[in-house]
DNA sequence: CTCCAACCTGGAGCGCGCTCCAGGTCAAGC
DNA sequence: GCTTGACCTGGAGCGCGCTCCAGGTTGGAG
């Protein structure tokens, strides 16, 4: 049930093959097994940490800070509050930007109606708007 | 009230004077006003267009596309359907984003839920997660 | 009239997150 | 054993959206 190639792992975690390696290299995926012959060989362990990465990534999450959070892992137990509060103003920010999305997704639907109610009113009677 | 230096402009609309430079030269705003010796002078119009691009940017158009709707812009009242396809189709881009944008919260709620859960339970009881 | 902060220009540089490449190795199927 | 496609490495390159710089000009305050 463990141990993918690196397509599968692509694959199944939906990264490419380059930032697979890309995320070795740079200390994100640590020590990922290989074959005798040096390719790599990816465990589920490696796919749940992925699956964390593409979370804080979609999250907007900065790469040096998941690389902060894996190191802690890597460290032990002694530093899962450390991890912990990492997350949590991870989850702050990421609540941030969900109100500034909401507010301009308004704005924007906003602007969409105003091109929709344009036909039905008469020339000149609505303030002007850039665009 | 109209005619607003770089600097007051800056500080209205939020972006840098590097930033407002920048989006004359790749064609953004066009036209932007000038005093005899030169230096710029902002209209509301302006300002407006920069309300607009504001909220295109924190919803994720890329810049291409935005230059793309002020074109649309200026080439007069025929463009409206389309400058209204347009943002029709970002508006659902970023619905879709923040659909993703929850769910991907959701999972580092639950992650973070994890981390407060811990303490409270006998080690080894819980599936063991990357991080 | 002088000063100096704000402004101008063209163009180089940067930070991020990959992405691509050349040149070589590995391993599964025939 | 041979072929072939997947894989390896180190390092260069890219696309985006600014950001910074040098060297010069402008214009309002004193």
């Amino acid at each position: 049930m463990s141990g993918y190639a690196p397509s599968e792992a692509a694959r199944r975690s939906g990264f490419s093959l380059d930032t697979l390696r890309y995320y070795e290299k740079i200390g994100l995926l640590a020590d990922v097994e290989r074959t005798a012959g040096g390719q790599r060989v990816f465990t589920d362990d490696d796919l749940g940490w992925l699956v964390l990465f593409r979370c804080l990534r979609d999250t907007g999450m900065p790469i040096a800070q998941m690389r902060r959070y894996a190191q802690l892992a890597r460290d032990g137990e002694h530093t899962t509050d450390e991890r912990h509060e990492l997350l949590c103003h991870h989850a702050a920010r990421v609540e941030e930007q969900m109100r500034l999305l909401q507010r301009q997704y308004d704005h924007l639907r906003e602007k969409i109606s105003f091109y929709e109610r344009q036909p039905l009113v008469a020339p000149g009677a609505e303030a002007e708007q850039a665009g």
